[in-house]
DNA sequence: TGGATACAATATGTATACATAACATGTTCA
DNA sequence: TGAACATGTTATGTATACATATTGTATCCA
């Protein structure tokens, strides 16, 4: 069994990263890492070195693992890149799809639309999750494929308030991404390339909207003290 | 100085693999390569690792370190997605430089400019890596580099016949190559964007032409035979 | 008090030894 | 002959011990 525990250990700290159970810009402990995966150094610190090669980490000479920070500056570049790489890998996924992709595409939608329906939060971010990387893997496209894992891990750490909507409207919202899914794997199936893109960028934008709330959340009410707490002074 | 020497063998076998000095499809020997640069495996391992997440390599369980092949259907991938990417970073490179950048960038030209003119095609094809890698860093954009970084892996190992021109009028392409990277410099310092992409798309094409002919090369005169030797059969 | 230094504690980096898996070679038996 | 199996060799994976670097803390002195 010892055989794909590096394997499991590495999944499951992605894992933990995008569902933000370990805090953007926060340090990887070796030693604690360790004991919990029931593992030596050498290997854990293998998996390190993967992480940072894809973008979960930032590795420093003699300094261990900080897991990627979400600064405002990055943000920004977020949504400024988001687009091109989405259209750019939709198209490619619609031209190069193979039959097999297909079913493990709607395998995973499967699994996310049940998860949405259960309102199990964090399971239906990392499912979209795996359906997104799963379009990037249909587009067999090598160079593209790093920037929109880049992209997928901070997407799915700011979605993880999505897939928990607070209001009819929000699960309205979520709903309706779901109903995208569908369609979008239709456009696949039928490699209309041009409606992929234009799927992906309507999905996209409802995606958008949400995420932005996030950074930029509503302000608190400023009158609240004076509403209903202003009898006693603070 | 054993501090830095894990750094510097990660930069020297990037730049091996960059100078086909090692081949594309070819194993990485562990034990070779750890009496080369003079360490033990634990080191060059997590530098295997590291190669592997920035796609100079591909890694296998139980099996080692391949370096990246380079087969036809991804060349076809690579000549698809190269506009994009470099079109989209010199877009973000121009909008965001600082100072600085513009500094290292006119370096690594004028040394840039030297190699090309002294004829050292490695040395040539590995600082024009550099001075595009440098403006990516320039973007400032995490998503996108990533990308970019395994464009130029490619870029670069193609490109080595390039600096080695057999012809003058294939001198006469790397005297322009040199020159646009001077005009793209005007265009970041003045932080014209839309000139950015323009001089960009320019310079791709310049290098498209010759890369496609290094790709599918002038098929060998068939009729040789006949000509010159066929007095005394084969 | 403040800051500089020394030293202990902790974290990180490396080397070695051992464990396991893949591979090649040779042998046996039909 | 040749196909299946056994075995030795090589390559890869892991654990441990040790080396080095960093960090925190206490002490000393101006």
């Amino acid at each position: 069994m010892p055989k794909d525990r590096k394997a499991y250990c590495l999944e499951d700290i992605k894992m933990r990263i995008l569902t933000l159970d370990i805090a953007p810009g926060s340090d990887l402990d070796e030693a604690s890492l360790c004991e919990r995966y029931g593992m030596s150094r050498t290997p854990m610190r293998e998996i390190f070195q993967r992480l940072g090669g894809e973008g979960y980490v930032e590795l420093t000479q003699n300094r261990g693992a900080k897991v990627a920070s979400m600064d405002l500056a990055v943000m920004r570049m977020f949504f400024q890149t988001a687009p091109v790489i989405y259209a750019s890998v939709a198209r490619l996924a619609a031209e190069n799809r193979q039959d097999e992709d297909l079913a493990r595409l709607r395998a995973l939608q499967n699994d996310f639309r049940t998860a949405t329906e259960a309102g199990d939060a964090g399971q239906a971010a990392l499912l979209n999750h795996r359906f997104h990387l799963c379009i990037g893997e249909m587009a067999r496209n090598p160079y593209l494929l790093p920037s929109l894992k880049r992209m997928l891990i901070d997407h799915t750490r700011l979605s993880q308030t999505f897939y928990r909507p607070a209001s009819d409207d929000e699960s309205a919202r979520v709903a309706q991404a779901v109903d995208q899914h569908d369609a979008m794997i239709a456009a696949f199936a039928s490699r209309d390339a041009e409606r992929a893109v234009d799927l992906t960028i309507d999905h996209w934008n409802l995606s958008r909207d949400r995420l932005e709330r996030f950074v930029t959340p509503d302000p608190l009410p400023i009158n609240v003290l004076t509403e209903r707490g202003g009898a006693h002074a603070v």
